[in-house]
DNA sequence: CTTGAAATATTCGGCTT
DNA sequence: AAGCCGAATATTTCAAG
């Protein structure tokens, strides 16, 4: 009897050279949904959750983490106990001629107060969301950080005055 | 003996009613970013990282949970296993006389394929960072949450091509 | 903040489907 | 391949000092 197509079966890649994780079954999601929400659920309650085994859970969680599902575990500490009150998004075009995307991103992620990176479409090349004490901090980082290097065309600083997020 | 200044303890807030939460000692400060890192990180571990008994630490870790210093344990999952592989930026302007801005952030805070919600100043209201399938998603959820609502004054989309998050 | 002991959880090898 | 079981290790947690 020839192969044939089993459609219960996790499809593969929809293109060539994808990188994408394989696609999760109910399990996965299940425990993925359930770190995603408490990353400090020990093993025992996914298992129970999930409706397997203490080991079998554990050896899923291992694949997850393995194939790049789940890229890792962090507590969420709230900026202001960090004394790092005043958040603020920038927006950063560099020179057109700058090819040296990937030295900028470099330096600019070696920073305490930079939060998240966004490489963007459109006029400007970069969205940074970064965290301060204060105005004059978010200052000091404009000048000393983004103003003073030649390859930087432009920025745009706006304040954040609340930040969400839903999903957690 | 009058009462006097005490150069170890912490200070109390710097402005009248702040909800900031108090200082970190050094002992939190270990255990905070230690979390930051490796949310799964044993309490044991922690213990002995910061130099005290494990009760101690447990104690401490729920007290910085009970302070709101640490807002939670989360996995980070990669979109593209969520079939979410396209991100993007949204800005959003409410009309001038719309003071329902409460009710469209939790409206929109609802939606699955909203990441986060920046509440920011200048020109626009919001920036929503969206997580979506594909560009035919993305221009349904702009249609369909945003642009049918009258409240919406406009919106402007920008692709990700890249997100970093440097400090994990 | 620590100790110490009981209750829980983790983890692995070996076995079953 | 993937899952379960059982047992040795390790961890969590609380009451008491």
């Amino acid at each position: 009897m020839s192969p044939e197509y089993s459609p219960t079966a996790p499809r593969s890649a929809v293109s060539p050279n994808d990188l994408r994780p394989a696609a999760l079954d109910d399990v996965d999601q299940i425990l993925v949904d359930a770190l995603r929400r408490d990353a400090r659920m020990p093993n025992n309650a996914l298992a129970a959750l999930a409706g397997i085994a203490p080991s079998t859970a554990l050896g899923r969680v291992r694949s997850l983490i393995e194939r790049g599902v789940i890229r890792g575990f962090h507590a969420d500490i709230d900026p202001r106990a960090l004394g790092r009150g005043l958040e603020a998004l920038i927006s950063v075009r560099l020179q057109a001629h700058a090819r040296k995307h990937e030295a900028f991103t470099r330096r600019i992620a070696k920073l305490q107060e930079v939060v998240d990176i966004y490489f963007i479409a459109g006029a400007n090349d970069y969205l940074l969301h970064i965290a301060v004490l204060d105005a004059h901090s978010l200052r000091d980082f404009v000048i000393e950080h983004l103003g003073a290097d030649p390859e930087v065309a432009g920025t745009e600083t706006t304040l954040i005055f609340e930040h969400l997020r839903p999903r957690p």
